[in-house]
DNA sequence: ACCTCATATCAAAATTATTTGATATGTTAT
DNA sequence: ATAACATATCAAATAATTTTGATATGAGGT
């Protein structure tokens, strides 16, 4: 069962974990590259890269290389799609609005 | 390490996974109960508790006792709220916004 | 070419999330 | 009060994610 769901699940995993939510906290004050965050977080280089892909994965964070140095820095774009996304998955559908489920009560 | 990232974190965690990306699907239809709800999905009751349980802590969704039953539907509230949140999280500060980190170049 | 450094990848261990079945709670009807 | 039903909770099993340390890759400098 992999789908919609599942690249719609990828988006949101940026935000699902705690360490995540602190590295796109620094990357809120400009681009930073790999070591600065490594080094303000309590996070190994390993750990530091494995939730880098996730963060450029869900298209949350976009990467740049410049020689040895990775940056990192909050994509607009990806924001932007995922606030569209996040609005779309949350908005009722409008049309066949009314739609009793289990009858309230027995026919009296 | 708990905190305001941890309850962030739950806010998102409404969206990260299939079966309750299903069900929103299904709530964007219009309120329903738990037993049609546990019907259109291969999920168990208490299986589908646990899910409802999950969305309903992260806000973005309602539930309403009406006897027996349990209605869900999606939360306005809580979208707009999470809608918001998200849009804190992926806007630069615009303060410090240029600060160069790894020198690029050794000074020539 | 070789060395050094920054980051990526891998694999094992540790942690956390999800599923499943059994049981508990609470509501309605008899 | 008891029975029947809807949902919640619990505990054990399973699966997925995260952490950690070791090693690989790739760039720059010598």
């Amino acid at each position: 069962m992999s789908t919609v769901y599942e690249e719609q699940a990828k988006v949101f995993k940026a935000f699902c974990d705690e360490k995540r939510l602190r590295i796109l906290e620094l990357l809120r004050d400009g681009e930073k590259c790999a070591c600065v965050l490594s080094e303000q977080l309590d996070l190994g280089q390993s750990g530091l890269s494995y939730h880098m892909k996730i963060l450029v994965e869900s298209g949350i964070v976009e990467s740049r290389q410049e020689g040895k140095w990775t940056h990192y820095k909050i994509s607009e774009k990806g924001s932007a799609y995922t606030g569209n996304l996040l609005k779309k998955l949350t908005t009722p559908n409008a049309v066949t609005e009314e739609k009793i489920c289990c009858k309230s009560k027995k026919p009296s």
